[in-house]
DNA sequence: ATCTATGGCAAGCCGA
DNA sequence: TCGGCTTGCCAT
């Protein structure tokens, strides 16, 4: 199937949203902005809270609307931080002399703190800088110096240091210059929620998390750019350190409506002058001019967006303005190792953002999974991808390079506009929740969020933040053995499903069972293995769960799992316009995130709170609770042909059988959900690997081989064409009817693919490198053969790239794509390759593969 | 600097 | 030739 034409009408904003503020355009004639683009800022946005987590209090950082940069104190918490007036221990002032000899040093305080590890209380002492914002930046900070005692370490003294968080407040707005505070509106479903869902405990840790998911997320004024660089030779991707080429084309695409291409006028290329009615072209003849150009716009956002701008984008433009003699001072673009952020605005790098695994699998269901080029992104999202391009860009006319060039930079900016401003409303949310700036949250991953929304948590609570090291000793490690070797607990029950076509199939589900199972075992590290008093939830298991307090690993993830599936869910639901239900939605999802991540960290030694035993813990009482699902199930009559972890396919089963296995998980506070009802399933006989098609024809695929990302799309168009004959099955008479036609199509192929009736490019395996070539020690797989073969035809390729290689009759076997020949393709490998991916399909209506060549003989 | 977990399948490599 | 190991991709 071809892509759809692009309209770009369909791009276009809602112009209402943005309406021009007056105080704006004062501004600009009052001459305090100097070249405002269009449109408006947006009334008040606070860009920036710095958290001192420990005190609760934060600095704000505002980007008012007349470009002033203001920064406020308040206090976040409501309580006020108790402080202990000690003396300065001996040992503190030795170990700290050098950073008593800093700058930027304050001022010790020495502190009281619960350490929940070890159920007692702590001295701690606290190092405050003079300017909380410069810390961790520039020269020698004085984190630098505290070096390992910055994470504390003498002896019951623990150190720290504001943390430079900046989040986007939900609290305070702008409006004239001055800080107003926001009224956040509950609805009254959620304050009532709040009385029936929560224990009165737990009620009021909701009630604190509540306005971050109700405040409202203001609209950003935000650019998109985009440039293109000139490349003598095709292929080669320039390389932004060096920055030897001339940049021939710059894209910017705004919010406000700014859509404009500097283009570099270049001798060698004919002025071709076209009328643009969506974007504006700027000729410029030199390359100095544009890029100051580009600055120039830069710096009147408070958001910056890009595809890969960290690396490419920002950084070039930063060495190219270097190199043509620009100064530091008036290039606001500031590059780190591998980072890069704008003044004064954030710069989001949405190739980092939609790299996150967890917001590629829970926030947009795995849509564009593997795929990590703008083009694949955003065509998989948005439907719309780059413009197909015959030449490279240094061979493009002005009119083709600036179309190609506006297209890049729009769809990056649509990726944060389209579904009511979904990604940006995620950003913020989980900036909120996390405590993270929006800069910090896209370029880092869910461990380093959940990690951050828990250190807050403690602070708040006047709580000392343990070392890993320390709550393994306290804690002990895992007891269970793992099957698969290498790893280092038990994990989750998966069903031997019975080869077979099973008709009306119930599949039940444990409603987002780990996290409910952190919940319901009051599970945290402090909790566990804590003390004589406590209870083992398995007795098989010698770890054991303390119940007079309540843990607060447990109380976060279970008041987040509540109020996304008794509040937020809802909601969503019965939202009464388009646009409460895209902001309800973001709530939802961003939890989700947070909430399926929250049990995989546990297990995690590169967490700060690694603990196996909650870990291990929360795999056995999962497995406890699949099998006593699944005898509860045959006690109820029922057939259980197979389960994974959190979900049950059942035979023989009706809405009042149903009803009592809930209950009966009910009782652990468990929620089972009937997940889908299947016309029938079809098993191969193999875990992880089934096709079901429900009543209404749609076809649910699991672990087929012919569907995987790297399945020749040989295999893959056959497999569907499959599925569409086999959706009408009804009864088993229908299976002997579709049995036939089935195996004469997988014939047909066979055919087409021996009399070499077939393109090279159905033929492509699509395999990703996971390592840099020279990692490879152990063995030389096929598809790191290939790469050396492109690498003697110059094309790099490395870690993250996708290799495509065909199966030749070669001693190596192998090739990559682009080196192929029709002719030299090893078509047995192929055959085979059929064979194994429909055997899955085939096995399962009772075809064997010897049935499949028998026919062949006879045919 | 960078990182949620374990279970399962299939293919290919490589030494015994 | 066989079997253990590595690799990639997927399910949950």
């Amino acid at each position: 199937m071809s892509r759809r034409d692009f309209e770009p009408d369909e791009l276009e904003l809602e112009e209402e949203e943005f309406e021009v503020e007056e105080q704006e355009e004062e501004a600009v004639e009052r001459g305090r902005i100097k070249g405002v683009v269009s449109g408006a800022v947006p009334p008040s946005i606070v860009l920036a809270v710095a958290y001192d987590g420990d005190e609760g209090r934060a600095l704000v950082k505002l980007y008012d609307p007349v470009g002033n940069t203001l920064y406020y104190w308040y206090d976040n918490t409501g309580h006020k931080p108790y402080l202990i007036a000690a003396e300065m221990p001996e040992k503190i002032i030795e170990r700290h002399a050098e950073v008593l000899q800093h700058p930027g040093f304050s001022h010790f305080e020495v502190v009281e703190r619960y350490d929940a590890l070890h159920n007692r209380r702590v001295l701690v002492t606290r190092v405050y800088a003079k300017d909380p914002l410069s810390i961790g930046g520039g020269k020698k900070s004085i984190r630098d110096i505290l070096g390992e005692t910055w994470e504390s370490r003498i002896k019951y003294h623990h150190c720290y240091l504001f943390d430079r968080n900046i989040i986007p407040s939900m609290w305070y707005r702008v409006e004239n210059g001055k800080l107003v505070p926001v009224e956040v509106s509950v609805p009254p479903e959620v304050i009532a929620a709040l009385k029936s869902v929560f224990s009165p405990e737990r009620a009021g840790v909701a009630e604190e998390f509540i306005p971050l998911f109700q405040a409202p997320v203001p609209h950003i004024r935000r650019v998109a750019i985009d440039i293109e660089v000139y490349t003598p030779q095709e292929n080669k991707v320039p390389d932004p350190k060096s920055a030897e080429h001339e940049i021939i084309s710059a894209a910017l695409v705004g919010t406000d409506g700014l859509r404009r291409v500097l283009l570099l006028r270049r001798p060698s290329l004919e002025a071709e002058l076209k009328y643009r009615p969506d974007y504006e072209v700027l000729l410029f003849d030199s390359e100095h001019d544009l890029i100051m150009e580009v600055f120039k716009t830069l710096v009147q956002y408070p958001v910056i967006v890009s595809f890969n701008g960290d690396n490419f984008d920002l950084p070039y433009l930063y060495n190219r303005a270097r190199a043509l003699g620009v100064p530091e001072e008036e290039i606001p673009v500031v590059v780190k190792r591998d980072c890069a952020g704008v003044i004064p605005g954030a710069h989001i790098d949405l190739f980092k953002f939609f790299a996150v695994k967890a917001i590629e699998a829970y926030a947009f269901g795995g849509i564009y999974r593997g795929e990590r080029s703008l083009d694949g992104i955003a065509y998989a999202i948005l439907g719309i991808g780059k413009l197909a391009r015959d030449k490279g860009v240094s061979r493009m006319s002005y009119w083709e390079l600036a179309e190609y060039n506006y297209r890049d930079a729009l769809i990056t900016l649509y990726l944060t506009l389209y579904n009511g401003e979904l990604v940006m409303k995620l950003v913020m949310l989980l900036s909120r929740v996390a405590k993270m700036p929006v800069e910090d949250i896209t370029r880092s991953q869910v461990s380093a969020w959940i990690r951050n929304m828990l250190y807050y948590e403690h602070r708040k609570r006047g709580w000392l933040i343990p070392n890993k090291e320390d709550i393994i000793k306290e804690r002990g490690t895992a007891h269970t053995k793992a099957i698969i070797k290498g790893k280092k607990y038990a994990g989750a029950i998966v069903l031997d499903p019975p080869p077979g076509v099973f008709f009306n199939v119930h599949v039940l589900d444990f409603a987002s069972l780990y996290p409910s199972i952190i919940s319901r075992w009051n599970l945290s590290y402090e909790t566990v293995n804590c003390g004589p008093d406590a209870e083992r939830p398995i007795p098989e298991l010698p770890h054991a769960v303390c119940r007079d307090r309540p843990g607060l690993t447990s109380t976060i993830v279970g008041v987040l799992r509540d109020l996304r599936v008794h509040v937020y869910k809802r909601l969503a639901k019965s939202a009464s316009t388009p646009a409460e239900r895209h902001f309800y939605d973001a709530v939802q999802s961003a939890m989700k995130v947070l909430i399926n991540a929250s049990y995989g960290v546990f297990g995690a030694e590169t967490f700060p709170l690694y603990c196996p035993p909650v870990a291990e813990l929360t795999a056995a009482l999962a497995r406890y609770i699949m099998a006593g699902t699944v005898l509860k199930a045959i006690e109820l009559g029922m057939i259980p042909i197979y389960g994974d972890t959190d979900s049950l396919f059942l035979l023989n089963a009706d809405e009042e059988k149903i009803k009592q296995l809930m209950k009966c998980a009910e009782e652990l506070n468990i929620d089972i959900e009937l997940d889908r009802v299947y016309k029938f399933v079809m098993f191969s006989g193999r875990k992880k690997n089934y096709l079901g098609v429900s009543a209404d024809g749609g076809v649910v695929m699991k672990g087929i081989l012919a569907k995987k990302r790297n399945a020749p799309p040989l295999a893959k168009e056959l497999t569907e064409e499959i599925i569409r004959t086999i959706k009408d099955i009804n009864t088993t008479d229908d299976i002997l009817k579709v049995k036939d036609a089935v195996i004469a199509m997988v014939k047909e192929v066979e055919t087409r693919l021996r009399e070499k009736k077939i393109t090279l490019d159905k033929l492509g395996i699509r395999v990703t490198l996971n390592k840099d070539l020279g990692e490879y020690t152990k063995n030389k797989p096929q598809h790191v053969k290939a790469a050396e073969q492109l690498l003697k035809y110059g094309i790099k390729v490395g870690r993250g790239d996708v290799v495509v290689i065909v199966r030749t009759r070669d001693p190596v076997g192998v090739r990559p794509i682009q080196l192929a020949r029709i002719d030299e393709v090893d078509e047995r490998k192929y055959l085979e390759y059929i064979s194994t991916s429909l055997e899955q399909i085939l096995e399962a209506m009772g075809v064997t593969l010897e049935e499949l060549r028998g026919t062949a003989r006879l045919l």
